[in-house]
DNA sequence: TTGCAAATGATAGTGCATTTGCAATAAATA
DNA sequence: TATTTATTGCAAATGCACTATCATTTGCAA
């Protein structure tokens, strides 16, 4: 990608205006808002090279698949709110630092899926 | 299923012989050595039946696809290991228990997946 | 033992996310 | 402004995990 196109622009505005975990689907969807001819072809071609960029990471959700998200953030959880569908950030590690692993085993990196009822669907 | 068949049974012992998380071509690996002619399909319907039964639990693992482990295991979390590419079962729980998720919100379920070097992989 | 429905094996089919081929379009450079 | 070629849109193609079909086999109750 060496050149500024419309969609590549549309696309990435779509992470900023949208600073959630975001499926293929609804970055076509908003992306078209801004530019109408965006292809979904197309959005996997960008995503796929703003991700070896690192400028988007990937995140392989067990449950609601591949999605995406801006890389720069700093390490969170992602929250999957069994009513309403939405996923949401949690800020900062809900991990144990310590003996999570064996003795002599190096951990490299994790991942944490919570699920369960966000503040709205879980009523007042 | 209202049978006991040589595959059923094949494939329940490799749960029991192989304590840990197996994919699909896996089970049919291992169950071939016990009922030589088991076929994919069979460990496909199988295993759905041993899941539905509670017997058989899936995990949808982020880097390795629909796993299975036996279900009455007690609460673990599972290790990647990027060196010999096996999964092995951490026992307890990582998770800090309180203000994991925000005030309002009901946690029903999480996951955690630890991946790095396993002891063996790390050297020594 | 026999009869029958459940289960199997082999294979084709499905659904889905992702990719590719190619002609048309449009950024960048001269 | 013209030229070049990366990028797009479209649609067909791929890969894959899983399911369905159906003739054959087999567990099991009579």
């Amino acid at each position: 990608m060496k050149r500024q196109t419309a969609q590549r622009q549309a696309i990435e505005k779509v992470f900023r205006q949208h600073d959630r975990l975001l499926a293929i689907p609804e970055i076509l969807a908003y992306g078209s808002r801004i530019v109408p001819s965006l292809n979904q072809a197309t959005v996997y071609r960008n995503i796929k090279q703003l991700v070896a960029e690192g400028r988007i990471r990937q995140v392989k959700h067990p449950d609601l698949g591949t999605r995406y998200e801006r890389a720069h953030k700093s390490h969170h959880h992602h929250f999957h709110c069994n009513g309403c569908n939405r996923v949401m950030d949690l800020p900062g590690c809900a991990l144990k630092e310590d003996h999570i692993v064996p003795d002599g085993f190096v951990l490299e990196s994790h991942d944490v899926f919570l699920s369960g009822l966000c503040d709205r669907c879980a009523g007042r």
